[in-house]
DNA sequence: ACGTTTTGTGAAACACGGCTAACTTTTAGG
DNA sequence: CCTAAAAGTTAGCCGTGTTTCACAAAACGT
């Protein structure tokens, strides 16, 4: 089953979040995605039958799968973020349309659009935003 | 009651198709899009109640308001198609992609993004694609 | 003018992704 | 320990936007 945008946000959001604190609980994805508790435990549960995420008791981890997702959106939305808010767009804002803009396109066309305004590869460091 | 980005491709669909061929019908949106006439029938409803499109006997077409919206994205498309096309994406794949890009950004935002780019306002001519 | 084909509509169903509410389970403080 | 709070799950609902299927209405060829 292909990934839907929403469940590239959620693989997104657990990278970050372990990035930042190691352990990632439900809870922390649903705050940090602004969704309920519920909506989270709902898509773990059918992002883990396909592979993406592993429940344990009281946390949530990528897959290897998951993972290749999900740096790969985190390098997207790095990517469109530093652009829009290089244009002038405020951080806020930035990071709102960013986080759609980075579901658009495919692997190749990202590439060649990243080579092709030639902003490295370089992700922002992750921390509080 | 705020568009949404299907509404915003039917808008812009009948926008192409009426500079390609005058009169639009139903059954064209539904061709050039790709779904049945029955999803058709439906969003012309609800943009008709809304006053984005009025709907005659045998066609449907743009009031002013609905023009406002088909051209800024008809607009948007050909700005993110040809960034696209430009980074070395095929025409038909760019054109794919292009059609969600042009959903995630604010006015504000993509005025901002296109100053920068420097790519100028022409629109491409509207042709079979 | 008639019948066929094309076009449009309406009803019912589905997938998706969110929500609330109620419940269970786990954690942690006293 | 034991209870209260926090975290997680489950069930059911909603809105959006599709689909299919059946039907209505219009257009068109002969």
């Amino acid at each position: 089953m292909a990934l839907r945008e929403s469940g590239e946000d959620y693989l997104e959001s657990i990278y970050v979040l372990s990035e930042r604190q190691g352990i990632v609980r439900s809870i922390d994805v649903a705050e940090y995605l602004g969704v309920t508790k519920a909506s989270v435990s709902k898509a773990m549960t059918t992002l883990e039958s396909n592979g993406y995420v592993e429940m344990g008791k009281r946390d949530v981890h990528l897959t290897e799968r998951g993972l290749e997702v999900a740096r790969q959106m985190w390098e997207r939305h790095c990517f469109f973020v530093g652009l829009l808010e290089d244009a002038g767009v405020s951080a806020e804002v930035a990071s709102q349309e960013g986080c759609h803009m980075e579901h658009c396109l495919s692997e190749e066309s990202f590439e060649k659009l990243r080579a092709m305004l030639g902003r490295d590869g370089a992700s922002a460091p992750i921390m509080t935003d």
